[in-house]
DNA sequence: AATAGCGTCTCATAATATGAACGCATATCA
DNA sequence: TGATATGCGTTCATATTATGAGACGCTATT
């Protein structure tokens, strides 16, 4: 899907809001009101709106009891958001490079997408297999309880939203997806004793899955590392290395995110 | 200066595109378009045109070619400018504390503000002296030429930003002010030699300053640690033990400020 | 072939932002 | 001390801007 991206007409205060955002730089840090006026042209009524808003708001915050602004936690807040999202997927891929050069299959990584309980295709890396090939486009998603990469979300979220994600109607897929409470509740047990979640056939006829969940500060899941892969190619000791490699994977990345960004 | 923060009319599109933002949390990285518009209740048409905007400025990115979006590059470094002014205060804090404790005098943190290319007082901590107390106010600001703490930024400055601080009239604060651009520059050569900037009465009577720069990452400053003292009490000693802190705990600031955040 | 979902576009209408002027406080200067 | 300047807050008639229902084109699904 295109998706346009040109700066659309419509927007003139959200723009002016940025540009004062923007006048706060490292060499820069401290503004006032009439500062910003001077500097950006815009009407000191306006200036004095925006502060006003992005001040409440956190994004800026009052130096002492001077009229200097800095940015403020909002601000900080908003780019931690931001790395983490991008720190997934660049602390990712190279181990997800190295590990589709291996095995030669797809590697996939994919999001927690909480608001609609889905599992998001973030990242994903094709095997150089001649022949079959399993292909998952990146943005993709699907609900938690189809296939690997969701299934290993699910089992470590916390038990709220687990049932509220159980409890929806469960898609089929294939005549291999798990539509029933008990099974699945079964497998996601399973799942968590394991350490790592297994689909066969539960998505795509044809492939099977294998996932490791990544988790967050808090212990629960945030994302998961799934290789597919087509079922003739699947031998056990495949499985195995696949398996060890997944979960190592997975545990190094989780231990990153969370001790790397304070 | 009282400044308000309540959250003024007239911002309404403004509130919108942050309440978008705001949509962005770790637990649900990625949106389209029509989740926004289901999950904020805004109109499809607001969300189109916020979306777009936030894209073309890189607070948004797409993934891959589908509608998704997730925080962008432009979100990552709001906050990374935000942190650095935070860290600054933050990353200053205890060591200024300490060193107010151990001299007894006021110690001052200056913040480099480019665009009017002058020094603002970020952070202060008073000496507990009883009688004669040296007091600069947060938020108060000086030209680069006159003090300590301005020296020692400007001194740390690219060379076309120094000239054009020097072209500009240099105002006088007391008898004690360096206007002579010659004399200026020397005693700017003088403190890169030395690595740090010393006034007497430059800025106030009967006050004396010493200052160290905080570099950032291109190796110029941006901002500089101080203590202002009353002459009396600056004896030769004291003066040699509060340079020898400055210019190890600036150092310090120097390192970690540049080497913690990537 | 038909349907549903998503992003885009348009345009008359309604709501919103604008900005000059004034008020008030503090700081600066004579 | 009074006079002047600067900074932030407030107001309100006006002009600009945002709104949103509907239509369009595209893709994926049935």
């Amino acid at each position: 899907m295109k998706v346009k991206t040109e700066s659309p007409a419509g927007v003139a205060l959200v723009a002016k809001a940025f540009q004062i955002l923007d006048m706060f730089q490292i060499e820069s840090p401290a503004w006032s009101q009439a500062d910003l006026v001077r500097a950006t042209g815009l009407n000191r009524s306006t200036v004095n709106r925006l502060v006003r808003f992005l001040a409440s708001h956190g994004y800026l915050v009052q130096i002492g009891s001077s009229g200097q602004h800095t940015l403020g936690l909002a601000a900080i807040e908003l780019g931690n958001r931001a790395s983490a999202g991008f720190n997934l997927r660049k602390v990712c891929q190279p181990s997800m490079e190295a590990l589709a050069a291996k095995i030669n299959e797809t590697v996939i990584l994919s999001a927690l997408d909480a608001a609609n309980l889905a599992a998001v295709c973030v990242d994903q890396i094709e095997g150089r297999q001649e022949g079959l090939r399993v292909f998952e486009s990146i943005g993709s998603r699907f609900p938690l309880h189809a296939g690997a990469a969701p299934k290993a979300i699910l089992a470590f979220l916390p038990e709220d939203l687990q049932q509220e994600a159980l409890d929806r109607d469960l898609k089929s897929y294939t005549d291999h997806t798990i539509v029933d409470r008990k099974a699945i509740e079964e497998a996601l047990k399973l799942t968590r004793e394991r350490g790592y979640a297994i689909s066969s056939e539960e998505t795509f006829e044809g492939t099977m899955g294998i996932a490791a969940p990544i988790l967050g500060p808090n212990g629960t899941a945030v994302a998961s590392l799934a290789v597919a892969l087509p079922i003739p190619r699947a031998k056990p000791e495949t499985c195995k290395i696949i398996t060890d490699e997944l979960v190592s994977i997975a545990a190094g990345v989780t231990r990153h995110i969370n001790g790397g960004a304070a």
